[in-house]
DNA sequence: TCTTGACTTAACCGATAAGTTAATTAAAAT
DNA sequence: ATTTTAATTAACTTATCGGTTAAGTCAAGA
């Protein structure tokens, strides 16, 4: 919903693995922990925090939980970079104009 | 450096809000520093976490320090997210043939 | 040289994060 | 009905975050 949640909850590696492991295929939170070297409530709680930044949605599937990715969140977390990017160039300039102005003392 | 902390670093709507500010033209700590409602220390500190992810670079010119934005560790974030957005659609159907295969017992 | 201005660093605090093991839920299989 | 499998929730520990105020640095101006 919000970019802190999905800033933050890109900001762990083993989040963007999981989140790299799950377009690659994987679905169920089992297959999604088992390459990690850490406890399932570990993982079980990474999964919850991408599922907060609704980066994934989680859902029953009889005795498993199958995780899938929501493209909505990163493009929103794409486009705050993108549009960023599209004024970072142009603030040099402005920058250097800021310090002529300063150096002729008006 | 890497992208552990520029992700963190864009997770605070402070440091978000500071870099848009930046390229709108701010320079000064000072100049950065006043929109917001929090101490000066705070903000500085802000800065500083923009620093080590190479997001801004903070230099002194006599009495002031004067901040830049540095494009190219937001360009490594921006290029993650690309990446991984080519395969997220891919992934559904992935997805759908793995339970199909599941469901047909195989 | 002494002071002022512009920051940064230090010391501290409460809240949040990320991991652990143990207990719990819920569906499937026996 | 009981057990097994798959995963979450609880309880706890340790570390980091984001803010505060107070003290320190360091260049410029009087």
């Amino acid at each position: 919903m919000n970019l802190d949640a999905t800033f933050a909850a890109l900001a762990d590696p083993t989040r963007r693995a999981i989140l790299a492991d799950l377009a690659k295929g994987a679905a169920t939170v089992g297959e999604l922990a088992r390459p990690f070297e850490m406890s399932l409530p570990a993982v079980s709680r990474h999964l919850k925090v991408l599922v907060e930044a609704s980066l994934i949605v989680n859902e029953r599937r009889g005795k498993h939980r199958h995780c899938r990715l929501d493209v909505a969140a990163l493009d929103r977390a794409s486009d705050w970079i993108a549009n960023q990017r599209r004024f970072w160039t142009g603030s040099f300039d402005r920058l250097d104009t800021h310090l002529k102005r300063k150096r002729s003392g008006k």
